[in-house]
DNA sequence: TCTGGGGTCCTAGGACCC
DNA sequence: TCTGGGGTCCTAGGACCC
């Protein structure tokens, strides 16, 4: 593959940086966005470089950080804001170039190889920089490389507002000589299991035997090894985005749970908002699962996979809470969790239906007469959608089948 | 540093099939 | 029939990231 040009953009302190630009009295303060200032267990999530100055992280417990820095200013999240101001900036990346994949709500890779024929990549960078500062008055940095993983490593190399270049021929002096924690991949337990084999360095992984590597950490290992190389094939793909695996919702505690009645209401809570979530993005999935962590910090997650898929409150619910009751013991919950995975768009999932099971379904009378009804009304395409939508519901057939019809309808008119 | 909530990917063992 | 090997799916756990 000839050389590409990738761009790393990391907004900076994204959230406490759209408090800052959406109330101005708050710049130059120490600010922190807490998850919920008056629980004993909020925590930072994000904070200013002001309140990073006196020693305030992200993580940090809230008692503890007003501890640290009395005159912290705690602001509770606005998520509807950050989404606002993400998409905005992301409008920005889209008109340079289609190839914008977004990694979060914070940051994001563009492919701009085809641009850099004709502008010097840097002066691109600059612009793009300039514009999300003086339109959303958000600042960020951004690492130019010849992959994803260097022009994600470059955009860490300057904060705020940086602009980092990362050639393949820097990273020896760059990167080889930090310590190998640092790389994104790697994290506390993989520097340790890296340690026993006497790498400590980026530059010693890069070196090290393959073979062993391979034989001490698996395909991630030589992964990673080839990262500290600079090597990194993986395309800017625009449509991840829309690639979500699973959807699940967990909430801790107020206080250690042991009481059913309770867990069972907060079960039942969950499932309400992943299905609703599930429903937000038109997505139903065959396996449910549920999170457990104790007291003690054990996490447990127990999973059951049906022949059909589910998206609605009662059947998550139903699936959880069985799974629930099959393995708890009875001890303390910390926390408890609730997801639907291997989730698929509803109407996709009709190619899954195999023609056979089609036809079949399609010689019982009641639902040819619905499906001739419904294909005078809206057409083929939407019939296709809800053919699989009948096979997969609990309820009757031709109740469900032209509720979720109409939702889905309702849904495409927005 | 006793730790929230949203995810993704990988591994390993067992079941099951051919 | 006491016995190979490969593929795929499911479950559980772990590591990592923002």
């Amino acid at each position: 593959m000839a050389g590409r040009v990738i761009f790393h953009i990391d907004m900076n302190s994204f959230y406490a940086s759209v408090e800052q630009s959406h109330n101005p009295d708050l710049k130059g303060k120490a600010i922190a966005i807490a998850g919920n200032p008056k629980e004993r267990r909020g925590i930072i999530v994000t904070c200013s470089y002001e309140a990073r100055a006196h020693g305030i992280y992200t993580t940090m417990q809230v008692h503890e950080a007003k501890r640290k820095y009395p005159e912290l200013i705690l602001l509770p999240p606005n998520f509807d804001r950050y989404r606002t101001a993400s998409k905005a900036m992301f409008e920005i990346l889209r008109s340079y170039t289609a190839m914008v994949e977004p990694v979060s709500i914070d940051e994001g890779y563009l492919d701009v190889t085809e641009l850099a024929l004709e502008r010097h990549a840097v002066s691109i960078a600059e612009e793009i920089q300039q514009r999300i500062l003086s339109e959303l008055d958000l600042p960020c940095s951004i690492g130019i490389a010849p992959n994803k993983f260097l022009a994600k490593t470059a955009s860490d190399m300057k904060k705020p507002l940086g602009i980092t270049i990362l050639r393949k021929r820097d990273i020896q002096q760059e990167m080889w000589p930090l310590p190998v924690i640092e790389m994104h991949g790697i994290g506390k337990s993989t520097a340790a299991k890296l340690k026993t084999l006497s790498i400590e360095t980026i530059g010693d992984l890069a070196k090290a035997n393959t073979g062993l590597i391979k034989e001490k950490m698996g395909k991630n290992g030589v992964r990673l090894q080839n990262r500290a190389n600079g090597i990194d094939e993986r395309e800017v793909d625009p449509d991840s985005v829309y690639d979500t695996k699973s959807v699940g919702t967990s909430t801790t505690l107020p206080f250690d749970e042991t009481d059913d009645e309770n867990l069972k209401a907060i079960i039942r809570k969950l499932s309400e908002k992943v299905a609703g979530r599930l429903e937000a993005k038109e997505l139903a999935g065959p396996t449910v699962s549920i999170q457990t962590r104790s007291a003690d910090w054990q996490n447990r997650t127990r999973s059951i996979t049906l022949k059909n898929t589910v998206w609605k409150a009662d059947d998550i619910n139903r699936e959880a809470w069985q799974l629930f009751m099959k393995h708890w013991n009875g001890e303390a919950l910390r926390l408890v969790g609730v997801t639907v995975s291997n989730v698929a768009d509803k109407g996709e999932m009709t190619e899954q239906l195999s023609i056979f099971n089609f036809q079949e379904h399609a010689k019982e009378e009641p639902i040819m007469e619905l499906m001739t009804k419904l294909e005078s009304r809206f057409g083929k395409s939407m019939l296709r959608r809800g053919t699989k939508l009948k096979k997969t519901s609990s309820e009757d057939s031709e109740t469900s089948f032209s509720k979720d019809f109409l939702n889905d309808h309702d849904h495409d008119r927005k």
